[in-house]
DNA sequence: TATATATTGGAACGAATGGTCAACAATAAT
DNA sequence: ATTATTGTTGACCATTCGTTCCAATATATA
């Protein structure tokens, strides 16, 4: 009973993930997150109860929605190609017109303004990315792909180390038409 | 003629430093940047025009007193061996106990929040760097440590980019760790 | 239809924001 | 010693911040 809803909650996440990915947490007001998403600001805090509760909420959502499908050919296929799906992905990602980089990685960048519970959800997905980068490799040396005297531990943190570095890298406008560049030597380094 | 300034211009930039390096530029507060260099606000302001005004400068003292001794020994030695001392140094950065990443790299992730002289300082030092890789690479080669077929541009690109994945990697306080076994990783790239 | 319950719009809150100002203090040149 | 110039002080400004509150509105159930 009682008034129904006039809002789409994944519409809403939806919008202030874009306002938070541009512009970072401490930069986002909630004013501008009340004109972009439409709904007003009781609404919007009865819903996610803060400003933080909002951003944690919407790191939720921007991993489910932008996140997994970019991982999940690591899943499917944990095996070389795999991987090359995977850093197909990442080359596109790092190298769209309007890049403002990854949620995850900007949260990264604002440790130390950000709630403690986005803090843990970017290094609880960090942590899942490499596991499932490890397995990944995993199968590629047990098909001959990568050399099997490698660590598959730490061929896992250097991909994703990579990975972050192009995010980043890719938002200095004259450096994206290298990011494909930098892929090749990177599998270099796998294969070799 | 006048008044003699009380305060030392250096001495106010390095708190100025700590504060944005730790917070960021949008999380810093004047009145948080009044307590720390221990000036009050209107010499702060006659010095420094303004918060953007101070960012930049800082940014500036910045790259000439933690950058450029950083990037010193690619310039001095351009070669295989200056590269190694740089990505040591790189490492000793990344796995520090407060390490709170590069300023440079916290002002890209934050660059549609910053002014753009603040963007445009980054993008030199980037462009600066990459270059000064560049003929570190071709010493290397010169002197046989990397193979003549491989790209100086390339490379240096990619390196530049591993640096930044380590520094926000470093981030993660469950990766330090893992950051040396990284520039291992990255080594065989190079060399092979 | 009446009632209980939920959402909505928007005014209002105190605190903090970046920034300015005029009065006062100190110095160097005349 | 006077004067011109610069630096310092602390109060003060309008604006915006995140957040709360309440009356008005809409709806499911009794």
């Amino acid at each position: 009973m009682g008034r129904t809803k006039e809002y789409d909650r994944r519409r809403v996440l939806g919008k202030a993930i874009s306002v938070f990915w541009k512009k970072g947490f401490e930069a986002t007001s909630m004013s501008e997150l009340i004109r972009t998403t439409g709904l007003n600001s009781a609404s919007l805090y009865k819903e996610f109860r803060n400003k933080e509760g909002l951003y944690e909420t919407a790191l939720d959502e921007y991993r489910e929605q932008e996140l997994e499908p970019f991982i999940r050919p690591l899943i499917d296929e944990p095996n070389m190609k795999g991987i090359n799906t995977f850093l197909k992905g990442a080359i596109k990602n790092a190298t769209n017109t309007d890049f403002t980089g990854c949620l995850m990685m900007n949260t990264l960048a604002e440790k130390e303004v950000v709630s403690t519970g986005a803090v843990k959800r970017v290094e609880k997905f960090c942590t899942r990315l490499e596991t499932i980068l490890e397995g990944a490799i995993r199968g590629a040396q047990k098909s001959g792909d990568i050399p099997p005297e490698k660590d598959p531990v730490a061929l896992a943190h250097y991909l994703l180390c990579l990975i972050q570095g192009m995010v980043l890298y890719g938002r200095v406008e004259d450096h994206k038409p290298h990011v494909e560049t930098v892929i090749d030597t990177v599998k270099q380094a796998l294969v070799k």
